[in-house]
DNA sequence: TAAGATTATGTGAACGCTAACATACTATTC
DNA sequence: GAATAGTATGTTAGCGTTCACATAATCTTA
């Protein structure tokens, strides 16, 4: 059996007495400070290397108050695409030196946000990152974070905060404009759920892109996932409203939809075209591949995460930044071809 | 423009003064001490609440030396494993009073692993969790954390840690057996990469079922992308060596496979049987529905979070856990009708 | 009701670091 | 070569906790 040894490591005083010097000239190695001999650093470095010396993040914390980690707050972590946000927001703060620490939290329990939020807050956290799609987290991290600076993704209209978001109306704008060009006049939007706050503005894109086309917009309830989608199209009447394109608020719902044509033996985009959002990596390998919105969320948790430290350095930051999607035209969308209105 | 207030945030002695008692009555409600006089506690309590008092972790980590964190090293976190095993680490991890620390680092590059040990390092971590699929960075933690309890998933033969992984090669055996029970006999491993953990023991399940079922092993080398699948499914000379099924080492590569097969007009499973390994979420919609091995790892998350919080509790701990892979049949396999022994 | 046992609370020090100041060395200037 | 200005180093205190111990208050029991 393994038993847990307690090892004391190294500190300060340990490293000085090594290398012959006071514990404040270690510390200003550690810190980088300007005025050291270089035969000094030297002889201190060296000492480090020997004890195997890490500074102690916890007592530098409490004397500086700072403790240079920065929380995210982050609700369903097993979707795609808060996975890879994380990542590049890490990877981000470690640039600057900073942890990124973060607490998932269930966005339908009060008390499960509540928790997280304490949680982060004893860490004494630096900065705050909120992937929320839900307005109660957001008034929550409200009362509770009022001495550090956070950022709301995707949550508009936080009037004291920072925020970053995607343009998700525009999106919705250009994935529906596609299928207008395409000719299409009868084109059906299966929504995402409507309490995130990324479903609204697809579903008002989509809205806008038909009323400026004079085509009637028809949205159909949803939520992000796959089943979802497979369950709405499987008993969807396209023939009554001849409908021709889908367009899906993402492309978990696009997957399912396309799934249930499949088995019904409707061809696509023979009979009806689809456009998701997102972009997934699996998009292109659907049958067929989806044309989809790709949202480059890795960028916009670089984003966020660069708001945050940029405050925290004291640069002037923009309170508000916006990353655009992108069109990717794959073979799930087609030319309408006898146009009923003919 | 925002700009960062310095708002004191109250301590010990504040609550104190404010409750009428001495600092370390304070601690001791913090604590849960017992021998507390009820009204003492609630006085305290009240004291706190209205000052939104929170303990400093920073200052408790100093004098405990005991940070409440774990620290989880990982790599490739975008694939899809690891995010739900990311979460089910966290949470896992909070419900026993710690904190769960990430550092994704690039398993390829020595320096970045050096860099996020050392930042974990840093951070007094309690205990590390290390999903890494490549010897190299379990290597460097070796030989850099040295005092605390570490565990490797997915990385075998560690004499002197934790460990905790999937059994890849019991699902590799299941899922080759399975197609070798509807008849097949010219089986082709597409397999993962062979620098990660996870490839080897799949390609050796495989080998084991077909050895034992007296059958010729044929293994291609892969990775886990679906762009690979797809490119060696592309030219892949089937008739010549009368392959009727492909068991693929993830559920990428039977994407990309499958993708390649259905532009070839190669029918699934007609012409040939297809077997993934992961059963990620999207398989059940694929075209066709994927037969597939459903990898519990969120389970193995909370497994190995779990032996971690266990031996810090010094509760006595198995130093090895496994996680049983498990075969779930849908439409991408079916009994080989022909049989060309015939 | 005095003595001991138990329960409840208080006091000082220490954890490892940085900030602020003090002092010692070296280089410059007249 | 004495006065001045850097440059390089040392000394002390304090960050907010918990720990180990000391003391005060209450409860037993003969």
């Amino acid at each position: 059996m393994l038993v847990p040894e307690t090892v004391k490591l190294p500190n300060i005083y340990d490293v000085a007495r090594l290398a012959s010097v006071s514990h404040q000239t270690v510390s200003r190695v550690i810190n980088q400070s300007s005025s050291l001999k270089a035969e000094t650093r030297e002889r201190v470095l060296n000492a480090m290397k020997e004890l195997g010396y890490v500074p102690n993040a916890a007592a530098r914390a409490l004397v500086t108050a700072k403790s240079k980690i920065i929380g995210i707050l982050i609700t369903d972590i097993v979707y795609h695409g808060p996975a890879g946000m994380m990542h590049s927001m890490e990877t981000e703060a470690l640039n600057a030196g900073y942890m990124a620490i973060s607490a998932s939290v269930d966005p339908q329990s009060l008390e499960s946000i509540n928790r997280g939020v304490e949680y982060l807050r004893r860490m004494g956290i630096d900065g705050l990152v909120v992937i929320t799609p839900q307005s109660n987290s957001v008034t929550i991290v409200e009362k509770l974070i009022t001495n550090i600076p956070v950022v709301y993704i995707d949550s508009p209209n936080q009037p004291k905060s920072l925020s970053a978001s995607l343009d998700n109306f525009e999106g919705a704008r250009k994935g529906t404009q596609h299928l207008i060009d395409l000719g299409h006049k009868n084109i059906l939007h299966v929504a995402g759920p409507t309490e995130w706050f990324d479903a609204e503005p697809r579903i008002r894109g989509y809205e806008f892109a038909m009323n400026t086309a004079g085509l009637q917009p028809r949205v159909l309830a949803g939520d992000w996932n796959i089943e979802t989608g497979y369950r709405l199209a499987k008993d969807l009447d396209l023939d009554s409203d001849g409908i021709t394109a889908v367009f899906a608020a993402n492309d978990n719902l696009a997957l399912g939809i396309m799934h249930a044509f499949r088995e019904r033996g409707i061809s696509i985009p023979g009979r009806v075209s689809i456009v998701g959002f997102d972009d997934v990596p699996e998009a292109p390998y659907f049958a067929p591949p989806l044309t989809t919105l790709k949202t480059d969320l890795a960028e916009l948790g670089r984003v966020s995460m660069g708001l945050i430290l940029g405050f925290l350095k004291g640069e002037p930051v923009e309170r508000v930044n916006v990353v655009e999607p992108e069109l990717v035209i794959r073979e799930s969308t087609a030319q309408l071809l006898i146009s009923k209105k003919q």
